[in-house]
RNA sequence: GGACGCGUAGCUCAGUUGGUUAGAGCGUCACAUUGACAUUGUGAAGGUCAGAGGUUCAACUCCUCUCGCGUCCACCA
């Protein structure tokens, strides 16, 4: 008995888990290049080519903390084909990988640090981004425990990270090709800006959320003109109509003098077909700088642009006497002036769409800035656009999206696409790979009141934020007002310090102090959403001022490199600027599939397993993510990145609810959920139940059920590796004795069958129904049954439970891969890596007969429920002379616990061919048993008492049948009924 | 405004080329129970497949419309 150990009584995930992980990652089959099934067919002298293989780039989570419930499907999904296809013996790699995700990163770090009353500009950039990696390496590390708990076979020897030094590259060189290729160019352009995150937003980074507002009516001039932003009109440079409306056709062309309650601005009028006639007064004041349509038009008619809101929220020197305010504020003191003035004809309450921040949802203010944007429109090098290569590779097939109906989406999307805006004004990301000639980039704001000081020699600046300057710097100083460049500075000494500690009269600082409160309230001016104490960090700059332009500043070329140029390629000047904003997160992440290869090396990783097999992952980042990577591959590699697209659905709650993370209420946290039911459980109730492209609810007893399932399984392995005698791993197929044998193989092939491809071809739910059919309701409650009655079967189960626990394994591995070690340690193998079955084409269909014995003893059954005889009656039948009744005889007895013997009168049942009679003896005698016994009533309750007492010797007595079958009531008519109902309801079982 | 999806048993959902009798899990009800498993077993009840019309020998499945719910995209001052 050196075979087994015994297993226990229930499956206990708590302590197996880890330790099969373990088991899987030491084993290094994770890792493609040390697979058996690939050496054995290398040796075989099979030519690399021949051998398969299946590749998966994990979507890299968030380093912004854990995981939650959604990545617990996407990583069920993917560990699936992933298994599948390893023990199919390709060649299959799933590589690993986090994503830095620039905003939401330097947000959650911007988060904690406010809790401490910081900001990040009271750190410095450097100081800043060491934090921000000090948090990034914790959830790294968090992050993987929680793939590892999911059981995903992930090749950590692969692991990369988006911002890590090799993927940095990858950006920059793509960067610099696309460059290159003239497919990315700085320019003024109307951007969604966030004035909280003092950064640009992609388009699709905007949410909007209606919001109850007013519709100003303003008289315009000689129009009168209908606005939700009365405080923008201030910067208007046009005005649009309709052409063919002819309340203002005679306008257009003209220009005219408005004046805005003593505000004068010039509008160009201008026709245009997409200005609606039917919206407020059909006439428009058109504001380029602050409105994308308007920044549309400007560029159409040629108009100015007069900014008059700043990065802050704040109304410019543009903006004249309301200079200063912010936006809301400038709105109402600017319409209460209209009012004045009697330019309001009416205001109206008006619904509108506010667009806000999807970060940090602040409402987001249009500016026109200098960005970096990806050209998507104009002709490659490949003579197409990125917007048709990316089209064409879905729209030819190459790129199969599951399902297929997002492919239309994508289509739509694809077409709409505008040029993407690529910079943002944050410091955690890939600095932007562009030096400037001189220092361009690097300006300080001076108001312009101290200006002049500056000119009187004053040399020390006092600041709460840190500019990120070095000694020696050459400095643009600016108006912070009319943002014009009025001189230039070196900076010659940086301290950093405190409010409280500096030097109140210090004569070289253009003002001086009496006290603390002043100097606090001096800073107020220009912070004053800010808490400003003392103890607050602040820096005094120290610098020499000139008016002249610093010879050494350079010729202004923009250099574009992947490495750090020395000097400028122009003018041989050495002082050099990096453009000081960051890349989009989502540029890095959509050269994902290949620059975790290795790429733009040209790696054997990248030859063998791109383009990758599927990309799996959510719907909701169709657009943001996979729509990228298909533009990237396409035009940096001339390649898909991926075959398929597998789209899953969304984690909901119980009631259907978003899960959110702010809300521990609705979300349900995956670590909780494996503690209690193990990981095993959890990927089963993500998985079984949906369909594609489907959102799917997750909740405790749902997962609770599969958790019931993985312990049947569990019970099942160990009910026959205690029935056998010899639980030797079966070599060959075994020897078939009886029908239900001959059946269970049969059922077991087509399972193999329907499994694989359902697996295949992304079905997964199917596949797991079909295999949790088979083992459940066929193998455990049938066949392992007739195993207690007919004996001898030790051959056939084992192989069973072999190919039951190969085909389970990709959905469950924990649980299969414990079994498998238990039961056939000796083979000192591992699950993981055991060959997928092929299915062995059997046309016998000798099961066919089983099946009508199957149906006898379902009859049977049900004949004694609507009867209520209780199973401890055995009853009495005849049967026809049936050669198939007389082989299974032994078998119909015990499981529909009848005794066959002769019985000339009684109710006859026809099931299928086979006919039996029924003495109606049988009822009678039941009564008379019954109130012979007397049958003390047995309750539930107290039966589980007994157990809990451990009174496992006495008997229990049955229960009373709840309805007697009156022998004078029941007549011949109404059984025949009950019979024809069963018949009926059995013929085509 | 545009696009897409959903509506099937009390609940959650499967149902891929239209084909005999529409399935599962959970829940409910009845019965059972010490030996693989109460995280169990044996049975039962429960559906005019949202509604109407059409195509067809045949429609949950295809087409049209209506109603209800949801999602995404665009955004109009």
């Amino acid at each position: 008995m050196t075979y087994m150990k015994e297993l226990p009584k229930t499956y206990n995930p708590k302590l197996v888990e880890d330790k099969i992980y373990q088991l899987w990652e030491n084993s290094d089959y994770f890792n493609p290049d040390d697979l058996p099934a690939v050496a054995r067919r290398a040796k075989a002298g099979l030519p690399e080519k021949r051998i398969k293989t299946f590749s998966i780039s994990l979507p890299p989570p968030n380093v912004t903390g854990k995981l939650h419930i959604g990545h617990s499907a996407m990583l069920a999904y993917q560990d699936i084909m992933i298994r599948f296809h390893r023990m199919q013996g390709d060649k299959t790699l799933w590589l690993p990988g986090m994503d830095h995700a620039a905003i939401a990163t330097q947000n959650a770090v911007e988060r904690e640090l406010k809790k401490e009353g910081k900001t990040r500009h009271d750190l410095g950039r450097e100081k800043f981004l060491a934090k921000v990696n000090d948090f990034v390496a914790k959830s790294k590390d968090t992050i993987r425990k929680q793939l590892k708990a999911m059981g995903a076979s992930l090749d950590w020897s692969r692991e990369k990270f988006t911002l890590g030094e090799d993927l940095s590259r990858s950006v920059r060189v793509a960067f610099k090709r696309m460059y290159d290729d003239r497919l990315i160019y700085r320019g003024d352009r109307v951007v969604n800006w966030c004035p909280h995150c003092q950064s640009t937003l992609a388009d699709d980074e905007v949410e909007y959320q209606e919001e109850k507002g007013k519709l100003y009516y303003i008289k315009y001039g000689p129009v009168t003109i209908a606005t939700t932003r009365p405080e923008t009109k201030l910067g208007d440079t046009g005005l649009a109509v309709h052409p063919d409306d002819k309340r203002y056709q005679k306008l257009i062309g003209k220009k005219l003098d408005v004046d805005l309650a003593g505000h004068k601005i010039k509008v160009k009028v201008f026709g245009d077909r997409a200005v609606n006639m039917e919206f407020g007064t059909g006439a428009i004041g058109v504001t380029p700088a602050h409105s994308l349509q308007d920044y549309q038009w400007a560029q159409k008619h040629d108009l100015e642009i007069i900014k008059v809101i700043d990065e802050q929220g704040k109304m410019t020197k543009a903006a004249g006497k309301y200079a200063g305010l912010d936006v809301l504020t400038a709105r109402k003191r600017f319409s209460d002036d209209l009012e004045k003035a009697g330019q309001i004809e009416k205001i109206e309450d008006y619904t509108n769409n506010l667009s806000l921040c999807y970060r940090c949802n602040t409402p987001i203010e249009p500016l026109p800035s200098k960005q970096w944007f990806v050209d998507v429109n104009k002709k490659t090098s490949h003579g197409k656009s990125l917007k048709q290569l990316a089209s064409e590779a879905v729209r030819s097939d190459q790129i199969k999206i599951i399902p297929e109906r997002f492919t239309k989406t994508y289509f739509q999307w694809m077409d709409n696409l505008r040029d993407w805006c690529i910079s943002r004004q944050i410091w955690y990301g890939h600095q932007i790979p562009v030096w400037y000639c001189g220092n361009e980039q690097k300006k300080m704001g001076f108001h312009e009141k101290v200006v002049p000081q500056l000119y009187q020699g004053k040399t020390k600046t006092y600041r709460l934020r840190d500019h990120g300057f070095s000694v020696g710097d050459r400095v643009a100083f600016e108006n912070s007002q009319s943002e014009k460049i009025f001189g230039y500075g070196v900076i010659k000494n940086i301290e950093e310090t405190t409010v409280g500690q500096i030097d109140l009269q210090d004569k070289a600082h253009r003002s001086t102090y009496d006290t603390v409160e002043e100097l606090i309230a001096a800073f107020k001016k220009h912070h004053p959403d800010r808490k400003i104490t003392p103890k607050t960090k602040a820096i005094i700059y120290t610098y020499k001022f000139s008016l002249d332009k610093p010879n050494k500043n350079g010729c202004g070329e923009i250099i574009v490199s992947v490495n750090k140029p020395n000097k400028c390629p122009n003018c041989k000047n050495s002082t050099l600027s990096q453009d000081p904003d960051t890349l989009d997160t989502w540029f890095s992440s959509s050269l994902w599939t290949f620059s975790t290869l290795g790429w733009p090396k040209k790696t054997d990783d990248l030859k063998n397993y791109h383009p990758t097999s599927v990309m799996e992952t959510g719907y909701d980042i169709l657009f943001f993510w996979i729509a990228r990577m298909i533009i990237m591959s396409t035009y940096l590699l001339g390649e898909k990145p991926f075959d398929y697209v597998y789209l899953h659905g969304l984690v909901r709650t119980k009631e259907g609810k978003k899960m959110s993370k702010s809300d521990p209420e609705t979300s349900v946290d995956p670590l909780d959920m494996i503690e209690r039911f193990g990981a095993d459980a959890l990927r089963l109730s993500m998985i079984i139940g949906t369909s594609a492209g489907n959102d799917v609810r997750i909740y405790k007893e749902k997962i609770e059920g599969y958790r019931n399932f993985v312990n049947k399984l569990w019970n099942i392995s160990r009910f026959i590796l205690s029935a056998v005698k010899n639980p030797a791993y079966p070599k060959t197929a075994p020897r078939v004795k009886t029908l239900s044998d001959q059946w269970i193989l049969e059922e077991l092939e087509k399972t193999i069958e329907i499994v694989t491809k359902k697996i295949a071809g992304f079905e997964f739910s199917q596949a797991g129904e079909q295999l949790r059919y088979f083992t459940w309701d066929q193998l455990a409650d049938w066949y392992l049954e007739i195993a207690k009655i007919e004996k001898n079967k030790d051959d056939i189960l084992l192989w069973v439970l072999k190919r039951i626990l190969i085909l389970w394994h990709p959905f469950v591995p924990f649980v299969t891969e414990e079994i498998w070690q238990t039961a056939f340690a000796e083979e000192n193998k591992l699950l993981m890596v055991e060959p997928w079955p092929e299915v062995q084409k059997d046309q016998t269909k000798a099961g066919q007969d089983f099946k009508k014995i199957q149906n006898v003893i379902i009859a049977l059954r049900n004949f004694r429920a609507e009867y209520n005889i209780p199973p401890a009656t055995i009853i009495s039948i005849s049967a026809k002379k049936n050669p198939l009744i007389e082989k299974e005889k032994k078998i119909i007895a015990k499981l529909a616990r009848v005794k066959f013997s002769a019985v000339k009168k009684g109710i006859r049942l026809t099931i299928g061919q086979l006919d039996f009679t029924i003495p109606l003896g049988n009822l009678i005698d039941i009564e008379k048993e019954r109130k012979r016994t007397g049958l003390e009533l047995q309750t539930k309750k107290r039966y589980y008492e007994s157990l809990n007492k451990k009174l496992t010797n006495r008997y229990f007595l049955q229960k009373a049948p709840r309805e007697i079958v009156d022998r004078e009531k029941t007549k011949k008519k109404e059984l025949e009924e009950i019979i024809k109902k069963l018949t009926k309801k059995l013929k085509y079982l």
